[in-house]
DNA sequence: CGGCTGTTTGATGAGTGTCAACGAATGTGG
DNA sequence: CCACATTCGTTGACACTCATCAAACAGCCG
């Protein structure tokens, strides 16, 4: 992996036209769709709605209406259990789609929060489908996202040790920001030690020993919300 | 929930036009969508293919041509690890669709297996699609599911103990059979333990011991691949 | 400055994985 | 139909990872 860019490091943001609607990974690269295509998407969608950290951008319960993309920072997404504490399901950074657990029955199965301060985009759903019906690749579009998230779950039910599923965490994070033009070694990461421990399904005491541990051996660093990959074929080895 | 129908234990089976891609969950129920809107799906799928144990419906690495829907029998997805071990992501019972993680960049991400002999349909994709631009609502129903699917994986990537998995994954099991008009405690199970403790990410010894307890404690019992919930209240106390 | 929130450190124990061995069930070939 | 091989499930002993509890520390903001 090259690195060709490193920028400033606090919420970088994508274009409109850059988020996985409108692109797909060819080669770890992000290549757009059809530019037609993109200004009827564009026609549709509310642009860079502003919000602070723990604001809500869609709630449990509530009547699905709309997709949502990340335009800058990053946003959890939060499941209620019936025991009634708070499980993170998914973490969202620059590009991705949030709220397709709301097609299935018409009201979102999850709350979605901004991490840090950030923006958004909203995809109304139903203009968006009216698209589908008359752009086949819009329609594809819209298949192979959802697919792609299926494929990450499945994945990600791993059997991985503590350290593996912290370095599998940030590696994720480390290609989505690559394979949109950024630095894969040095990145901005904004959520909290207690929040990556619940989404990762560890102790919060459990992640701290393991990013110390990480440190020592100089591999990985995490200072003033930003992750440094300190030597790469050791952080990939983990994984091993 | 109320027992309406105990039926022959072994591959118990669904009518054409009852599998997900027609069919949705009201109250616990399954209800038909419209019947022409089946008549046009039932014209280009191919129906009840048999298939012995072990056999392959589709492998990692082939192009995405079809979706699939088990007509009875059980199914595994399999997916092979970079260190070469195969881990089981999905099962899939009667009316359950396959084939998901194939849209995504045309090649299936899994090889999907018969747990036990069965049968299946084939749904062609691009026939499928054709249909979703004229007919919304199948396009709504495919949609739909995919949005089911990535719940599922969001709601069982839960921080559950050895005894709790296994009782979430036969409750499941359980819903998914009640649903379809069939009893909720008792129904076939042809699934290896081997491959039940891999699928839920625990030793094979573990899950023998889990099984012991709650026959012991009066819960549950698996015999002769047939498994019987002795004790419905207790039963669901597990997942509290 | 005090009161948060977030992170770190140490001590301890529960829950599971691992290893080894055996028994039960199932399949196979003569 | 029997003898053997193979897969599958069971049991016990042990080690290890990680959660839990308790407490202190660091950073931030009013």
């Amino acid at each position: 992996m090259l690195d060709t860019k490193i920028d400033t490091p606090i919420n970088r943001s994508t274009n409109c036209g850059d988020c996985e609607l409108c692109t797909h990974v060819v080669n770890n690269r992000r290549v757009r769709i059809q530019s037609s295509e993109i200004a009827a998407i564009e026609s549709i969608i509310d642009s860079h709605i502003m919000i602070e950290k723990n604001q809500i951008v869609y709630e449990a319960g509530a009547t699905f209406q709309n997709l949502f993309t990340v335009h800058s920072g990053m946003f959890k997404s939060v499941y209620l259990t019936q025991q009634g504490d708070e499980r993170i399901v998914d973490v969202f950074i620059p590009g991705q789609i949030m709220g397709f657990d709301g097609i299935h029955d018409g009201k979102y199965k999850t709350t979605v929060k901004a991490v840090s301060s950030g923006s958004y985009c909203v995809i109304p759903f139903y203009p968006l489908q009216e698209l589908s019906m008359k752009h086949r690749d819009i329609q594809t579009r819209v298949m192979k996202m959802m697919s792609e998230k299926i494929i990450q779950f499945e994945i990600i039910h791993s059997e991985y040790n503590a350290q593996q599923k912290l370095v599998s965490f940030v590696k994720d994070v480390s290609d989505l920001y690559f394979s949109r033009g950024f630095s894969a070694k040095q990145f901005p990461f904004q959520i909290s030690q207690r929040d990556l421990a619940n989404y990762l399904g560890l102790a919060e005491e459990t992640l701290s020993r393991v990013f110390k541990k990480l440190k020592k051996n100089e591999i990985l660093s995490l200072a003033e919300h930003q992750i440094t990959i300190i030597d790469m074929p050791k952080f990939l080895q983990v994984l091993e």
